[in-house]
Formats: structure tokens, C-alpha cells, sequence
DNA sequence: ATAGGGTTATGA
DNA sequence: TCATAACCCTAT
């Protein structure tokens, strides 16, 4: 425990049996009774100054947001079949190592942090002002802000802390000149809860990938062919690559399913701008973190014998569902019942057809993973004919 | 829930 | 390369 009778008390202005901060470079001594809070020391028994926990804790924060952007591009490349493997984006990955410490490396209190923007200051430069000590934290908080506002999705939830940390973050609470952190903290701790997609991504795991497969081979079997309809190999349906379609949004972190509208055949008509609408976003995410479970829920509550038709990549232990269902042509017989659907549902000239009461009325005919949509889509095909 | 415009896989 | 059909997305 650093006492000091040389100094004087930051608060009174007396001397007496002060703390010193252990913090290298602070010059801060207060009497305990002073604190307003509870004192902290580390296992060592070296007081820290609630200045300085701040200050760490700042620092930590930032070292766990660049981390989390660090494995985020990694992800990213990871994710791009195109751009793994090759020289240039394993150079990225490196990079993107390097930039990212490790967190486990990162200690409040061996972090490298000194108390002033990184000048330090000396052992024998007189008691810091009261008001500069103010002024500083008020900068530090906006440093905070800053980053907090840039970050949406650093993942630093307070369970990997070091202990010290968390010990800070109680301190907090009590902490007067913490106020504008615990007002912060609501945002922190949603950061942690309600948490990144493209974590949530790794959650998928557990949706049972067995399961879905049988599925999915249940929906092949499903749909076969009519005598008179197309062959086999007609119906089969391809897998679209999970490159194709999907992307990590670079700043949500979301798996999305943006579509590349630059191809590089130059093929694409319409360069429509596809902007990050919030609709789309929603949907998207669903569409791509959809795990079968999660289409299963929607679709099975509006018709029991829907089935999803997501074709999925597993990768390593994970599932991913590639955002696109598998292209499964019409057979004549459904066809045929969708005329006949539309034909008993029709009112005024086939305007705002019922499809999800057509598709009931043929839900036996239909293929299990026909949607209102699809029937729609394809009444409006057959319409064009 | 549906309409309608846009995107993309597929086969000729 | 192009037409088509299936699928996707968003406005209403």
C-alpha cells in the first residue's frame, strides 16, 4: 500500500497518511477517508486512483474493439472463398493479427496506460489540479463516446475482464466520478446481450444440422415429378454457393446476403444501389443466420405441412444456411392446381388473389416448400405465357 | 398478405 | 449470350 506523508491530499489539501497512486506517472495522493469510495488495490496491494482504473479500462476497451475488428476481417476473409488462400489475403489476415492484440494480453493493471496522453509525467511534478484532473476525465469519457459510437458491435462483454477490471466496474456504481460511465454502461452491457449477429452466427451450430439434412432430403423425396412431369434431373435442384450470396456486412457484422451487383461479367442489368435498408437487413439476417429452426417457426405456424427449402454449407461443425432456397421447378400437376386454386378463389379479375388460401387448397398437391409467393410468382409466369 | 420490380440459375 | 423461370426484396 503506497503511503505517503510527502504528498498532499487532492481533495483537502493536507497531508497526513495519503494513498499515492501506483499508477506510473500519477502523481494523485488522497487520504482514503477523502475517496468518496471504496479504495482499490491490486493482489500486490498497490492503490490505483479511480482516474487511472478509468483510464485502463479505456484503454481496454479499445484494445477489445480493435480485437473484435481484427477477427472480424479475419472472418471476413475467411468467409471469401475467392480470397482465401491466396498470398494477398493471408497478408490481410496477418495484419489483421497484429492489429487485434490478443486480449488475453491485455491487463488493467500492467496495461500499458499512463495517465496522460502518453507523455508521462514525472514523479516530482506538483499535485495535479483538481480541475485538470476534471478536465482530463471529461475527455476521456468523450474519448469513450467516441469510441462507443463507432463501435455497434465490439463484442467486449465484461466476461472476458480481467478481474481488476470487474472490480472497477463495481467501484463504478458507487464511483461519483464515475457517474458518466455508469451512464454508459446500459449501452455496454447491450452490447453484450444483445449481441452481434455475426456471433449469433456461431450459435447455429445447435440447430441440429442432421436434422435439417433430413429434411431437406425429405423435400427432395417430396417433390417428385408427376408421371407427366419434367424428368428428375429437371427437379434436381442446385446448391447456390455460399459465396454467391452472402456476405459479412463489414460494418454490422451481420451475415448478409447483399447481392453482388458487381459481377464480374458485367452481366447485371440494373445497378440498383442496394442500399442497407432496414427491411432488407431484417430479412436478410434471417435469411442467412436462418437456421431451419428459425424458418421452421415462421412457416410451420401459418401451415403445418410447409417445409423449409434452405439449402445449407456446413462448415467445419458450423451450419450455414447459403440465404436462397434451392430452385425447384413447377410440375404440371401443381400447375394444374394452382389454375384451379385461382380459378375457385377468383373475384375480380384476379386481382388480390388469396394466395395463401389457394395454397391451402392445394397444400396437398403443392410442394411442401411452396410459399404464397412462389404461387404468385409463378401464377404471374403462366399469366405471361 | 399481396403486388410488382429486381436478381439469378439454367438451358438453349 | 440470351430468354426464361424461380426466387428475392420491399412498398403498400
Amino acid at each position: 500500500m503506497d503511503r505517503s506523508e510527502k504528498h498532499l491530499c487532492i481533495k483537502c489539501n493536507e497531508g497526513g497518511n495519503l494513498l499515492v497512486c501506483s499508477e506510473n506517472g500519477c502523481p494523485l495522493a488522497i487520504h482514503e477517508g477523502c475517496m468518496g469510495c471504496p479504495a482499490r488495490f491490486d493482489d500486490a496491494g498497490r492503490f490505483y486512483c479511480p482516474y487511472c482504473l478509468y483510464k485502463q479500462a479505456v484503454a481496454e476497451s479499445r484494445q477489445a474493439r480493435e480485437y473484435a475488428l481484427a477477427r472480424k476481417k479475419a472472418l471476413l476473409i475467411f468467409m471469401d472463398e475467392e480470397m482465401m488462400g491466396s498470398e494477398q489475403h493471408l497478408e490481410e489476415i496477418k495484419r489483421a493479427e497484429a492489429d487485434g492484440h490478443d486480449l488475453s494480453k491485455v491487463s488493467p493493471a500492467n496495461a500499458n496506460v499512463t495517465c496522460d496522453d502518453g507523455k508521462s509525467r514525472g514523479k516530482d511534478e506538483t499535485i495535479l489540479n483538481k480541475s485538470v484532473l476534471d478536465l482530463e476525465h471529461q475527455s476521456s469519457s468523450s474519448e469513450e463516446e467516441k469510441i462507443q459510437e463507432e463501435e455497434s458491435d465490439a463484442s467486449t462483454s465484461s466476461k472476458g475482464q480481467e478481474p481488476s477490471l470487474k472490480m472497477y466496474e463495481k467501484e463504478k456504481v458507487r464511483n461519483a466520478e464515475g457517474k458518466k460511465i455508469q451512464e454508459e454502461e446500459p449501452e455496454t452491457s447491450a452490447t453484450s446481450t444483445d449481441r452481434d449477429p455475426s456471433l449469433k452466427m456461431h450459435e447455429n451450430k445447435n440447430c441440429n444440422p442432421e436434422e435439417e439434412q433430413i429434411q431437406e432430403e425429405e423435400c427432395e423425396t417430396s417433390s417428385a415429378p408427376s408421371a407427366e412431369g419434367p424428368s428428375p434431373t429437371v427437379r434436381t435442384r442446385t446448391k447456390r454457393g455460399f459465396k454467391n450470396s452472402d456476405q459479412i456486412d463489414g460494418d454490422s457484422g451481420t451475415v448478409s446476403l447483399q447481392r453482388k451487383l458487381v459481377k464480374q461479367s458485367g452481366k447485371s442489368k440494373l445497378t440498383t444501389p442496394t442500399v442497407n435498408h432496414p427491411r432488407r437487413s431484417s430479412r436478410r439476417l434471417s435469411s442467412a443466420l436462418g437456421s431451419a429452426q428459425m424458418l421452421n417457426d415462421k412457416v410451420v405456424a401459418s401451415r403445418s405441412l410447409r417445409q423449409p427449402r434452405q439449402p445449407l454449407v456446413k462448415l467445419a461443425n458450423y451450419t450455414f444456411s447459403s440465404g436462397k432456397r434451392k430452385r425447384l421447378l413447377w410440375t404440371e400437376e401443381e400447375e394444374e392446381t394452382l389454375k384451379a386454386g385461382v380459378q375457385k378463389y377468383s373475384t375480380d379479375g384476379n386481382k388480390n388473389l388469396p394466395w395463401t388460401k389457394i395454397l391451402d387448397f392445394g397444400q396437398h398437391k403443392f410442394d411442401r416448400t411452396r410459399t404464397p409467393s412462389d404461387l404468385k410468382d409463378k401464377w404471374r409466369n403462366m399469366m405471361a405465357k
